[in-house]
DNA sequence: TCCCTTACGATACTTTAGGTAAGTAATGAT
DNA sequence: ATCATTACTTACCTAAAGTATCGTAAGGGA
């Protein structure tokens, strides 16, 4: 058993999926494994997501630990968003998401370059 | 770009999180990596999830092409899935899903043996 | 004859995720 | 004096997801 803030997973493979399991969080992940990036950068990335929503994932990422906030005592207000390490150890799962779903387009449906 | 079924997405890894994306289908191929399983042995396996819940999505990854259904004409009824090859190619994603919790909950939770 | 079994389908209800749209604070630029 | 900027917050609403419960087919066993 494995317990993460009183909660209790049977398998780690469901503590991983606690952190994936919306529809936003993974991207935020991918865009941060590029760089670090402001709010306003990752709502630019991520574009169909809204600020709302933005605001809510980015903290629950950080009560979660996998990325750190950082505010700049500056106006207009600049706040800076970057993983963690063990937020960026998360990179191979990311690598071989990527290579399955290049391999399951190939065979289910069509890759246009461009 | 990559094309599932109309669907237009701009990066592979959402292609894979269209199908991890929810809170069940995940818990579903780790169990048929498992074994092949008949519909009870899975609603057993995961037990928290409702029957009608494991029907939808049994009927979802299977048009996705992920598991392969089949019916055995006998009475009581008797059906059998499996994983299909592009599903069965989860598995190294699972692996490092499976990794990475047991990281993250060494460094913030606990792992209790039994 | 009645109950048991499996794998669902139908129905009704509740919960939750996420969207839109508006407002706010603080300051520098015009 | 007003506007633009950034990173939010708040209120409201809808659609999707999940739950609980009942019904059903079809044959075998007591």
């Amino acid at each position: 058993m494995y317990y993460v803030n009183d909660k209790e997973y049977e398998c780690s493979v469901s503590v991983t999926m606690d952190i994936f399991n919306d529809r936003w969080k993974l991207a935020v992940i991918w865009y941060l494994l590029e760089n670090d990036k402001r709010f306003k950068e990752l709502s630019e990335d991520i574009n169909a997501i809204s600020q709302k929503t933005l605001t809510i994932k980015l903290k629950e990422l950080e009560e979660k630990n996998i990325i750190k906030r950082e505010v700049f005592a500056e106006v207009p207000p600049k706040v800076v968003y970057s993983l963690t390490p063990i937020g960026r150890k998360l990179k191979p799962v990311l690598k071989e998401m990527f290579e399955w779903g290049i391999q399951y387009v190939k065979e289910n449906g069509k890759i246009d370059n461009k």
